[in-house]
DNA sequence: ATCCAGGGGTCAC
DNA sequence: GTGACCCATGGA
């Protein structure tokens, strides 16, 4: 019972890898070999399943979950979304070579693609516990959070855990999530997005049916705990809105410096000069110098 | 020891 | 609308 889906011209598994597997302690999916073991929820219900590139197709199967014709679609659909498969990556190739900069990310990085976050509450939790700490603590609060909040599977003899239910994590102590050290404020924010989605004020759906990017962001940014760098970031990540700039970023900025883009963090013409040239596909450019961070 | 982390809210001016 | 301050802790 295994799944196909076929490889779009620029894509690259290995290339994606990077990102999948950068030595942070990510509780949500890890590599045997050549196979991506990953944890997700599919109309709610936990869903372990095995994914490793195959000649021109990703070839998936589901370890643990209903294996329906339906669930099996909606898989497909969510690893779509999750890898930016469908989208084609011709024109953002054509600006980046064009750039006197930058073009060596074309050949260097050829086939990454923006790897996403599908599931809205998912991603904004992990804006929330990611927001001013390091990587490595953030992924270490993250682990904490699921494995305190979440569900756990076991497949063949190995656990899987499932990212929680805001319904739990609603009605949770905020003395025990700060014995897990977190802060007043990431409990709040938490706790009130959890709330929020559980009620259903607020959801992917409700978000992709606003018109535009701006009322989506003000959207976002009314809730407590979402900047417009979370905001961003989740068009970016949830969304795929390839037009989102998560400003403000510290890798961004980190990049911009590093490839001599902008003289210091507050220039902000020569990060709009930089951006002028990836018109719809500024998100690209800022996955592809976030990959940048981690060579030479 | 000091500064920065894939920020955001609050408050003073 | 801008800038100082706080949150909390880890890592370099």
């Amino acid at each position: 019972m295994r799944i196909l889906l076929p490889q779009p011209p620029l894509f690259s598994f290995s290339e994606c890898r990077w990102f999948l597997d950068r030595g942070y302690d990510e509780c949500l999916h890890r590599f045997e070999g050549d196979t991506i073991v990953k944890t997700v929820r599919i109309d709610g219900a936990p869903l372990v399943f095995a994914m490793r590139s195959q000649g021109k197709h990703l070839v998936i199967e589901i370890l643990h979950g209903a294996p329906g014709a339906k669930t099996r679609e909606q898989l497909r659909s969510w690893i779509s979304g999750w890898l930016d498969l469908g989208r084609n990556l011709q024109p953002f190739y054509a600006q980046l070579k064009a750039h006197p900069r930058l073009a060596w990310m074309a050949k260097d990085f050829r086939g990454l693609r923006l790897i996403g976050i599908p599931d809205l509450y998912e991603s904004l939790c992990w804006s929330i516990i990611g927001q001013q700490i390091n990587l490595a603590f953030a992924y270490k609060l993250k682990r904490r959070f699921v494995e305190n909040y979440g569900e756990s599977i076991r497949v063949n003899g190995t656990r899987h855990l499932i990212f929680p239910l805001p319904e739990r994590v609603m009605r949770a102590r905020v003395e025990d999530l700060q014995q897990l050290q977190f802060s007043r404020q990431k409990i709040e924010y938490l706790i009130n997005v959890s709330r929020l989605i559980h009620e259903g004020r607020l959801s992917k759906a409700r978000l992709e049916a606003l018109p535009t990017a701006e009322e989506k962001h003000q959207f976002l940014t009314g809730i407590k705990g979402i900047g417009t760098w979370t905001a961003n970031y989740t068009l970016m990540k949830t969304l795929n809105d390839t037009s989102a700039i998560p400003h403000g970023d510290a890798g961004l900025l980190n990049a911009l410096l590093k490839h001599k883009l902008i003289k210091d963090k507050k220039d902000k013409a020569g990060i709009e000069k930089t951006f002028r040239h990836f018109k719809g596909w500024e998100a690209y450019l800022t996955f592809y110098l976030w990959r940048s961070l981690a060579v030479k």
